[in-house]
DNA sequence: TCATTGCTTGCGCAATTACGCAAGTAAATC
DNA sequence: GATTTACTTGCGTAATTGCGCAAGCAATGA
């Protein structure tokens, strides 16, 4: 059995990594990290979105716990923290169809 | 090769499914909906809210193409239109931890 | 130390969203 | 036809979101 209350949070985290994959821009992201790490300014340029927007873009998948960054000098690099949501992806396409 | 504009289409449609599945109240519908169809006001008990408010959760549902209603005399019942969407709910909960 | 590059954060605004509540529609029953 | 049951739609509001722009911070180099 499972009490109510991990079920709503379970959900509740579900949720947010959904959210998080809500926006053409941030798929886009997604599918250019799906390569290997990017700097901010690449994914920006790729995108075709400011810095600034990119960044927290970013900021919004990081808290989903979808990327991690690692900084190297005085560029951060951007890379998925779980392959996994490549596969989320992947059927989602396939429900989107 | 692929237009960009494909992708583009591609990327919206995926991003409105995720945009559905990115609320705790729909994620419990899309549960409830995995044991076979349900009535609104069924729904409307088991996640807690008003009929109103599950009838509009219903139609984010229904416009991304999620689930399908069949009206059975004065009641309409709701089912999972994709069983894919189980395993994109199922993965999104591994990501999710 | 000062300037430059790369990124993050703060702020204001327009647009979207979730919700409660009231009103409207559809089907069954009286 | 009138009432009841089941659901949808419209409306107002508070909260959230995406964005541009300006300002701030970190690292490199002059």
């Amino acid at each position: 059995m499972e009490s109510t209350l991990t079920a709503d949070l379970v959900r509740d985290r579900a949720a947010t990594v959904a959210r998080a994959l809500s926006d053409a821009k941030r798929l886009c992201v997604v599918e250019r990290l799906a390569d290997g790490e990017r700097s901010v300014s690449d994914l920006s340029r790729d995108v075709g979105c400011q810095v600034p927007n990119m960044s927290q873009h970013l900021a919004v998948l990081r808290a989903a716990g979808i990327v991690t960054s690692r900084r190297e000098g005085s560029t951060v690099f951007y890379r998925l923290a779980d392959p996994q949501v490549l596969e989320v992806y992947r059927i989602l396409q396939q429900v989107a169809r």
